[in-house]
DNA sequence: CAGCCTATGCTGTTTAAGACTCATCTTAA
């Protein structure tokens, strides 16, 4: 696929959040949000649809945006985009990606300041001109710079959720140059951390220069920033992410793996062991000291086995205490994906989902499950379409009816909002009709960490929840957790039985790896749901098995990995 | 702007509270 699909997915996107600040009507501006969404969700490549004249069968495609999207493949512009650009300056979009500034305040504070980007946000408001606004005191302008410097903090790393597809793609496009014996991804994206600096990629070939020709010119590879005979670092993506690519000789390729998949305090902890056995580990092998001769190097299980230890699986590589257990011949047994039985966390047209709960059945069995939950958001959360109870009732009883034709046993559940009190946004005598009740915090995100506490443990102790939903409220690079005394929470799952979530999708990624350590030694029970809002967000499961592996978590400790009977006995009871 | 179903133009997702400032915008998927 071209990619075209998501540069016009970017351009639709951003028109909606120029007509937003120009006030247009709000249907218009979800029209392009939704066609935005549209294109990204994209399964095959739009020119082919362009081609065959039917981009207006893609549902929220009509014939103002069918013939924009005609012309940017035509022409690589859209005139309504670039007039559209005269009226508001480009950049104002980005504004409104820095807390307490959405549409009016970006719109006021251009009008009044003249204020286009974000960095004449930050003078202005380090100038203290801001706080003169209407509207807008001391106390927005300093959450505004603050927001400002988080978003510098974490500018160098991006979500693995949008990495990981593209490191993927050189991968898959490298396996096919001739003369490529392996092609792997390594590094943090390997190990599976939840954000990503730079992509490093490790190819085994006896021809690098050839190899490195052919990667400059591939439609994946953006702007080469250097090549030498064995090494090409370049930009992917929009995002601008630095990609390494190495290649090395077929008989250092596993050496080569296990050097750049680090972590580089594993790899040190790795080759102080090696030295008291008289070996060196470098990047092109194990060698004996006495000799220099090389006794491993082609494989990582050959590195690690010359080192007398366990293959250690990536995520893990943490110094961490895996090496000592690896000398043992005690790691643990890792949850693999094909462990996993069963999604249970996804949202449907019953709520703000895209899909319907049959489509996401039927999905949910081509991928070889043998049960999900249909988890729509409670009535509170309006914006959210919240289900109210009459709609509830109805909705078991179609779902009861989809899970025949489908031929996939479909549990009826909820992702209940945690009110700011900690209660349940359903009263008991609804909620004891379901069969899988997860608890979510959505709203008053801000409170003191004893309130939070308190709210949750309060919802946990309540006998019909059963799972604690993205439990810290986190959204990778965009938003922090809530306060949340975490060891409170889990000693409280142990003692309530509540299952902790660990949500696959990648902008939450929630509980992060290192607290599912922390509630993997405590004992707690884990869950992993993708908490999908349309079907093909369903892939994103090894998100979360990378989280919980990162986690030190076994098959055991995670409830959809278990038969269906031992589920429904659990829940049941 | 799409979709509707059909000819021409109208409907359509949706709430509530918190924060900060003082009437309104932002934030929660």
């Amino acid at each position: 696929m071209s990619g075209k699909h998501l540069e016009i997915a970017r351009i639709f996107s951003q028109i909606a959040d120029l007509l937003e600040i120009k006030q247009e009507s709000a249907f218009r501006i979800n029209a392009y949000r939704k066609a935005a969404r549209a294109m990204e969700a994209l399964g095959e490549d739009v020119e082919a649809v362009a081609a065959r004249g039917e981009l207006r069968k893609i549902g929220g495609i009509g014939e103002s945006l069918a013939q924009k999207i005609d012309e940017y493949l035509r022409t690589g512009t859209i005139a309504y985009y670039e007039e559209l650009q005269k009226t508001l300056p480009p950049g104002l979009p980005d504004l409104m990606t820095i807390p307490e500034v959405g549409p009016k305040t970006a719109l006021l504070l251009y009008q009044q300041l003249g204020i286009a980007d974000v960095e004449a946000l930050e003078q202005a408001a380090r100038a203290g001109k801001v706080r003169g606004l209407p509207r807008l005191g001391a106390k927005i302008e300093q959450n505004i710079l603050q927001g400002i410097e988080r978003r510098r903090q974490q500018a160098a790393r991006q979500p693995i959720g949008v990495v990981l597809p593209q490191a993927q793609a050189v991968v898959d496009a490298l396996g096919r140059v001739s003369g490529v014996e392996a092609a792997g991804v390594a590094g943090s994206l390997r190990r599976m951390r939840d954000t990503i600096a730079d992509i490093d990629i490790v190819v085994a070939t006896r021809a690098p220069g050839a190899v490195m020709d052919v990667l400059a010119g591939l439609p994946e590879i953006g702007r080469v920033l250097g090549r030498g005979p064995t090494l090409t670092s370049a930009l992917l993506g929009a995002a601008g992410v630095q990609c390494d690519v190495r290649a090395v000789e077929p008989e250092s390729y596993g050496a080569a793996l296990q050097y750049f998949t680090g972590s580089k305090d594993h790899n040190v902890q790795l080759r102080e062991l090696a030295v008291r056995r008289g070996l060196k580990v470098n990047e092109y092998g194990v060698f004996r000291v006495e000799d220099e001769r090389k006794i491993a190097g082609a494989t990582e299980a050959e590195v690690y086995g010359a080192l007398e230890l366990q293959w250690i699986p990536p995520e893990i590589r943490e110094a961490q205490g895996e090496i000592d257990l690896a000398q043992r011949g005690a790691l643990p047994t890792l949850i693999d994906l094909g462990d996993i039985r069963g999604d249970l966390h996804m949202h449907t047209t019953w709520s703000d989902g895209d899909d319907t709960a049959e489509a996401m059945a039927r999905a949910a069995k081509a991928r070889g499950y043998e049960y999900i939950a249909i988890t729509d958001h409670s009535r509170s959360l309006k914006f959210a379409g919240g289900v109210s109870v009459e709609d509830l009732r109805a909705h078991a009883d179609a779902v009861r009816a989809l899970a025949d034709r489908v031929g996939i046993r479909v549990l009826i559940g909820s992702e209940v909002d945690i009110l700011p009190d900690g209660s349940l946004d359903y009263p008991d005598e609804v909620l004891q009709t379901l069969d899988l009740v997860i608890g979510s915090v959505h709203s008053r995100l801000r409170m003191s960490q004893d309130e939070m506490t308190r709210r949750v443990i309060t919802a946990m102790q309540n006998p019909h929840l059963d799972v604690l939903g993205h439990p810290t409220g986190r959204l990778v690079g965009q938003r922090p957790p809530f306060e949340l005394d975490l060891e409170a929470v889990v000693d409280a799952a142990r003692t309530t039985e509540t299952v902790l979530e660990i949500n696959a999708y990648p902008e939450r990624l929630d509980l992060r790896d290192s607290q599912v350590r922390l509630a993997r030694d405590r004992g707690a029970l884990f869950e992993i749901g993708t908490d999908s809002h349309r079907v093909d967000h369903l892939r994103t499961m090894p998100y979360g098995i990378g989280t919980a592996r990162r986690g030190w978590v076994e098959a055991p400790g995670v409830i959809n990995t278990w038969p269906l009977a031992r589920l429904l006995d659990f829940l049941g009871g």
